[in-house]
RNA sequence: GGCGGUGUAGCCCAACUGGCAGAGGCAGGGGACUUAAAAUCCUCACAGUCUGGGUUCGAAUCCCAGCACCGCUACCA
């Protein structure tokens, strides 16, 4: 093959990214190109990445997940959608605090300089946000639309305000959700460990949506199923009964009185030996005072209360339990058993008491060998039936020759008439037992769930403030509707760490009802509320007299693909789909649910850790664009890996990438040039010309369907292939042959096809180099073409048994019988005097031939 | 302990969901261009898919049993 290079080239114009991207970036903006409007009879579509706190300088996670929203954003309107795409700050919270006090500043100021700080690099980054939607969830304009829906919420039952052991962050001197307490039980945003403080506080009732919740999760196709399973762990529905046991008074004798316990097992009643109180039972105290066991139990109950405020150790911990000296009857067979207080028992999940069933509990079984409480076996598997059955042995065995508890299914034994029926959860025994107790009144089937309700206010500053009074005559009264906004007052003293309690101008009012003096409520919303709804305001951000127009959220929502983090799988997700669920039941958007497609991105590493500050291990996308340019970023951050995948950063891999766009743009340029006096009409080429055609066809579909399905490290590597063909062609024929109309369509296809990716390079090959019309951004996406991506022959591999044998180039329209025997002709030493057993071919790719 | 993910060349990653293990890139070797270097271009080698079984004409892919690493979660009755 003659190598045909081209000399030093004519022009020397070459890839200089810095030059072009910020001409772009401001032609863009001028052009007003990404501005968008409901009404243009295209389909809709609405791409979200999920909104950055405004912390500062930009990190390579937001170089990624907005890269990821942005390349769909734009593909998306080039295949014909009008296509949303908005962003905005999720600006409240406690950082902006502590920022300002050590800066001594103010968190408004903190944090609308990040913000410009943020949107500044977002722009260098050629993302393609309708700036005329961006919002700060900080700015009254939005936030009065929080506290306005705070008070429908209110309206409609949702919000209630009670006391109750809550999670207190010593750290940020504030309360937080369940939610917001992770990993070892520490602060979601500190890692302080979290401490339980009995307060009285506000809530969104989120547990009377915790079925509906659950239920929708099998409505998200377009989820992720680890985080649908992470939500659903999370809501943690159980199916059981409850049980009421009297309690025998001092004296031994019933009391009349009952405690209720929650079971996923009414079937192992029979083998409750004892009962557990939580250490925080409101019961403990009265059924010790003055008695000789109250020192013991007390002893738990401290513990109890200091281990839950130092951090807790990883793997199992120790149990412990005191006796109380009384006793619960048991309602199947009217035994008394004894009633300890046992700290592994918590007080908010159930009834924050249990029957033990040492047998078929694990943790029982523990607490039981530990204090030398009986053990009676009744679930047990058919085959050892006999071994512990009373009915058998003649007694009921207290103690049982195993390692640990049966949990398993199994057949009821030493449980009365229920003997022999079979056991386990969900069996005919479960569901005997509970409607035998039903019929007595001691028991009832019963559904519980892990979820607690969500716990939204914060004693800090920085936050939306909760619109409510509370009036010594009338309590609790929302502030109504028309004296919205409850505004943030900006004259604090944060460095002395003030809040909002220490603003007496701000606390100080009158009530709306009753018009005497009353105190303002001085606690802010949790941050998690503000970006509950911001989605819903990105669809009429600008409006001044309702949160958003519904007719616009109709048209808008849900949002067809949402991208973010896998670390709000919990968090921001289930807030989201709960308030999304409340508006959907007022009638304020079209569907229950607000996101129809999740793409969680992988974490961006180095050396195998995630990068933070103060690991030091940080690689700064400023630097990098610096160097490289935007589009290299982009299209490196999206070539490294698989989005929903990990990714390690590499810098020579960054310099690779740089070094493509330089052979696209010169490839380019180079056909520019060469096709500038015309390029004649299209012939049939030569097999050279045919072969390239077919090789555009063909990558055209790739990065079409790899786009589709979130694959840009393919998409990419496959435009990589086109560069490649283009230039072997270029290699093969002699410049004066070659067919020019074909290498124009190649330089045009391959700028349409990179215009996602690197939106600057592109625009400006479009514009600038190929003199085209128009953005290359409003261009249609290049159609793929099956029939022109088709070869006329192909070549098969022949087996014989399993091997390789030979290989055949047969026309493609050929049948599988003509295959066949071209196939045996080329193997036929292989296959000779041999019995052909079986013959298989598979379309386009081999024959494999099965002889005895 | 529970749930989930990943394991393919020195490295990052592909492989149409059962069809010849290699698309692309990085790093490496060789070459062209250059007085030389850089840049650029051409070219080459390298693994039999974590281990052990199984199903199949055929397994990276499906099944079983393990190993390693990484997430999330964890006394939820």
């Amino acid at each position: 093959m003659e190598s045909v290079r081209r000399a030093t080239p004519v022009s020397e114009k070459t890839y200089d990214p810095h030059a072009i991207e910020p001409k772009w970036q401001a032609s863009w903006e001028s052009e007003g190109l990404y501005h968008i409007t409901e009404d243009t009879g295209r389909p809709k579509k609405y791409v979200l990445e999920m909104f950055p706190y405004p912390s500062g300088d930009i990190h390579m996670g937001h170089v990624r997940n907005y890269t990821i929203g942005d390349v769909i954003a734009r593909q998306s309107t080039m295949r014909g959608f009008e296509v949303l795409h908005p962003i905005g700050w999720d600006a409240f919270g406690l950082p902006a605090e502590n920022a300002a006090i050590k800066s001594d500043s103010h968190p408004a100021k903190w944090t609308y300089a990040n913000i410009e700080t943020q949107k500044a690099s977002f722009r260098r980054m050629g993302f393609s946000y309708d700036w005329d939607r961006a919002l700060a969830t900080c700015d009254v304009e939005y936030y009065r639309w929080g506290q306005w829906i705070f008070l429908k919420m209110w309206e409609r039952g949702l919000v209630e305000r009670k006391s109750s052991a809550v999670n207190w962050c010593p750290s940020c001197m504030t309360v937080l959700a369940n939610e917001q307490v992770v990993g070892d039980g520490v602060c979601w945003r500190c890692k302080t460990p979290v401490v339980k403080r009995e307060l009285e506080q506000w809530y969104f009732k989120i547990t009377d949506y915790a079925q509906r919740l659950l239920d929708d999760l099998d409505t998200l196709p377009g989820w992720p199923e680890r985080v649908k399973t992470m939500q659903a762990n999370w809501i943690g529905r159980s199916e059981g009964a409850e049980v009421d046991f009297e309690l025998a008074g001092a004296d031994g004798e019933p009391s009349g009185e009952t405690i209720t316990v929650f079971t996923t097992r009414p079937d192992t009643l029979f083998g409750c030996t004892f009962f557990l109180l939580a250490p925080e039972h409101s019961l403990v105290k009265s059924l010790v005072e003055g008695t000789e066991y109250a020192g013991a139990v007390q002893e738990v109950v401290d513990l109890a209360a200091k281990e839950s405020s130092v951090e807790r150790s990883m793997g199992e911990r120790e149990k412990h339990g005191a006796f109380t000296g009384r006793y619960v009857v048991n309602p199947v067979n009217g035994e008394k058993v004894p009633i300890w207080v046992a700290d592994y028992v918590l007080m908010d999940y159930g009834t924050g008491a249990v029957m033990a069933v040492p047998s078929g509990d694990e943790r029982d079984f523990e607490f039981a060998r530990q204090y030398g409480l009986p053990i009676v076996p009744v679930i047990v598997p058919e085959e050892r039936r006999e071994r512990y059955d009373s009915a058998v042995l003649g007694h009921v065995p207290q103690e049982v020759d195993w390692d640990e508890a049966y949990s398993g299914p199994g057949v009821m034994v030493n449980s009365g008439k229920f003997d022999g029926l079979p056991g386990g959860k969900d069996s005919e025994g479960f569901r005997a037992v509970t409607e035998s107790l039903a019929e007595q009144g001691k028991g009832r089937f019963s559904v519980n769930f892990r979820l607690r309700d969500w716990l939204i206010s914060r004693q800090r500053y920085w936050g939306n403030p909760i619109p409510a009074i509370h009036c010594p005559t009338c309590g609790l009264v929302p502030v109504p509707e028309d004296q919205l906004p409850v505004v943030l007052p900006m004259d604090i003293d944060i460095t002395k760490g003030q809040t909002l309690a220490d603003h007496p101008e701000f606390y100080q009012t009158t009530c709306p009802r009753c018009g005497g003096s009353a105190r303002r409520e001085t606690d802010t919303m949790d941050t998690f509320t503000c970006s509950s709804w911001y989605y819903l305001r990105y669809c009429d951000a600008r409006n001044d007299s309702a949160s958003w127009d519904p007719d616009k959220a109709g048209y808008w929502m849900p949002v067809d693909q949402y991208i973010g983090g896998i670390e709000h799988a919990i968090l921001h997700l289930l807030y989201s789909r709960f308030w999304t669920k409340v508006f959907f039941d007022m009638g304020l958007v079209p569907s229950g649910e607000p996101f129809t497609n999740l793409l969680t991105q992988g974490m961006v590493k180095l050396d195998g850790s995630t990068m933070s500050k103060s690991k030091g291990n940080v690689v700064a996308p400023e630097d990098m664009i610096e160097r490289y340019g935007a589009d290299a970023l982009r299209a490196y951050i999206l070539f490294m890996a698989p989005p929903d995948k990990d990714l390690e950063w590499s810098y020579e891999g960054l310099d690779g990438m740089f070094r493509f766009l330089g052979r696209a743009w010169r490839l380019v340029t180079e056909i520019a040039e060469e096709t500038a006096g015309g390029c004649g009409v299209a012939a049939a080429g030569d097999a050279a010309a045919q072969k390239l055609r077919r090789e555009m066809h063909r990558v055209i579909g790739k990065v079409t369907d790899d786009v589709e399905r979130f694959q840009f490290n393919t998409a990419i590597s496959a435009m990589m292939e086109l560069v490649n063909a283009a230039n072997a062609y270029r290699g093969e024929v002699a410049q004066g042959a070659r067919d020019l109309a074909l290498m124009r369509e190649v330089a045009v296809t391959l700028t349409l096809l990179l215009a996602p990716f690197v939106p600057h390079m592109a625009e400006e090959l479009w514009r600038g180099v190929l003199t085209e019309d128009g953005s290359v951004h409003r261009q249609a996406w290049p159609e793929f073409d099956p029939s022109a991506a088709a070869a006329e022959e192909v070549e098969l591999a022949v087996q014989v048994n399993g091997k390789v044998r030979g290989r055949i180039t047969v026309p493609v329209e050929l049948d599988d019988e003509e295959v066949i025997e071209i196939a045996l002709s080329e193997v036929a030493s292989h296959v000779e005097g041999r019995e052909i057993k079986k013959v298989v071919v598979v379309g386009g790719r081999l024959v494999s031939v099965v002889v005895g």
